[in-house]
DNA sequence: TGCAGTTTTCAAATCGCTTTGAGAAACCAG
DNA sequence: CTGGTTTCTCAAAGCGATTTGAAAACTGCA
């Protein structure tokens, strides 16, 4: 059932039943309720396809993945991400496409997007510290989003992201005003935006302190369980091992919690965790109770702002970049505890 | 710049530009070769909605992820299946669409995708013991391919699926060569095709070795590391524990493991582990050598298959539906020895 | 040179919708 | 009843490609 066919049916012109079910004003209240009518009855829903080339509008956000070359990693929060972001472009009637491009292909995928018209604008993951992808977008001129902000990018864009720094500053401090002096961090890659970040709030939190950092108490890895037990397992083989860690993901922390207990520690009470929790759906931590003490995040809920916001940017692409920044919550759980006395 | 643009340009009709870039033979190689030229010097790029609206093609693939309207959780297997998808869509010209559907819509949703002409097929995830989608589909009349088998259906559809019953058959198998006489079972939610497949290898199993099945020995749960430790660890506290167990992913692998090392106890030595392993990027199982002992089968790869499987179905829609039944490798790693003497 | 046959090119229709500009109908005041 | 508004409806022209059917330009051969 096409458009043409339903007037056919109704004895209207296709102009007419158009207007009636976009609701434009100018027609009969009457007629648009038999159209509507008519429209619900035959299961009329309008081809996607003639709407987008009728209008100039793609009606379809891109979502562009990078995939290193070699070491092939999803990122784990994508698909919460995404989740959060879906709900937005479903209640707005957008679709949502998604790109997969190896790293070294994404500023051709980024202009092939535009210049075929498959899309309206795109959400840009996985920031990195100097981000080459942002200037691309802004010569290109195609609407985005990115989760993460860039370091050194004067140019002024739309961004969604949380105060990594702040939080890891905050839980550092916790950690030091429980009396934790060596507190090892188990960062993630710091080619990574948020990574930096979260590394500088811990250097600031000592700083203020006026501890020196240590290098052999600061790490960067990737952010899986065997890279956290890893780097853990190290720090705590020292001569002056660290009380307490602070850790960049659930997954890292999981691979420090392993490094502890493999020692005959107990976590919370012979070393404290702190973790970023971005809120996974399929990585909890803890059913109600949490298991980490945590600085908090949802990335389902940064998906969801983000989303909007780049709906927001699409509908007046003249409109200044909005930037959000959220606040991590710091959330006890039974990880943390007093630092042990020395002996 | 659009075709009519470039024809301008060329001093040549549209048509005559468009079939020199598609290929077709009635066209002159020096012709050909001047279009070409043109297109790639400015850049040319077709449109996609007007390719679609002409073809009556969507050039695009759906995948819809159901989102459970209580516990909202995201499959961790999604994103490196979408991985493994997005290159051979890629490859193809295709575009993927992604559609986050509570599940009480779904029904709606694909009938939206078809009526819109939004998609040319789709792929179905996370497959019911019973799934009604299957039904619709057919009903629908839209190409689709599953990522695992339903039960019970007698409908002939296309699939893509692990030997799941096989896999945990020949892991139990493995461990009762061992020695192991109490094998807990830490399952997913039997809802779920492929855990109900997985219950019955290691069932069979067992029944081939006149074992009885203990209904304290077998578990499904939602597949987290918090549930994989807490249905070990009932199993662990009971009299006659279990001296081995089979868990259904990598985390609750990694659940079972902390369950285990709670107790004083090593992995590998004491208690036996396996492992179902996807091979998820972010989760490996071990750099080099695996640490779980573990039936492996690539969730990326089976993405890779899927998507070339709904192609194939959309470029000729009457052919037979293909299956595709994957054999899971099994691996040994650290955390399967010998079963301990009984005292 | 002329003609049939082949190769190459083109004008125009098509896909299914939106949107513009204009005409018909209804309404109202004088 | 007339002329001017206002309200409703429609025909037709896009959007940017593909595709059909026909014309033009080349062949080769008598």
């Amino acid at each position: 059932m096409n458009l043409k066919e339903l007037s056919l049916k109704l004895g209207l012109s296709p102009t007419t039943v158009s207007r009636a079910l976009n609701g434009y004003p100018e027609v009969n209240d009457v007629t648009r309720d038999r159209v509507v009518a008519a429209a619900k009855r035959h299961n009329y829903r309008p081809n996607t396809r003639a709407i987008r080339l009728a209008t100039g509008r793609a009606m379809a956000v891109g979502h562009i993945f990078p995939v290193a070359t070699k070491n092939e990693i999803m990122n784990p929060i994508f698909s919460d991400f995404i989740a959060g972001a879906g709900e937005i472009y479903t209640q707005n009637g957008y679709d949502m496409l998604l790109s997969v491009v190896a790293d070294d292909a994404e500023q051709s995928a980024y202009r092939d997007l535009k210049s075929r018209g498959a899309v309206d604008g795109v959400i840009v993951h996985a920031v990195r510290t100097e981000d080459a992808r942002i200037a691309t977008l802004m010569d290109i001129g195609l609407p985005f989003v990115t989760h993460g902000r860039s370091a050194g990018i004067e140019e002024n864009y739309s961004w969604v992201d949380v105060n990594n720094r702040r939080a890891f500053l905050r839980a550092a401090n916790f950690l030091l005003d429980l009396g934790h002096l060596r507190v090892g961090l188990v960062n993630g890659l710091e080619k990574m935006a948020f990574a930096t970040r979260r590394r500088i709030g811990y250097a600031d939190a000592l700083a203020s302190r006026g501890i020196a950092l240590d290098p052999a108490l600061m790490s960067s890895h990737e952010m899986s369980e065997q890279a956290g037990f890893n780097a853990a397992s190290l720090m705590l083989d020292q001569t002056d091992p660290p009380t307490a860690f602070l850790a960049a993901s659930m997954l890292s922390g999981m691979g420090v919690r392993r490094a502890i207990e493999g020692r005959g520690l107990r976590m919370g009470r012979d070393v404290s965790v702190i973790i970023f929790d971005d809120e996974l759906s399929y990585l909890r931590n803890g059913d109600d109770v949490p298991i980490f003490t945590a600085t908090r995040s949802s990335v389902r809920d940064a998906g969801r702002i983000a989303a909007q916001m780049l709906l927001d940017l699409i509908a007046d692409p003249m409109a200044a970049p909005q930037h959000r920044l959220l606040e991590a919550d710091l959330i006890l759980g039974q990880s943390t505890g007093p630092a042990p006395r020395r002996l």
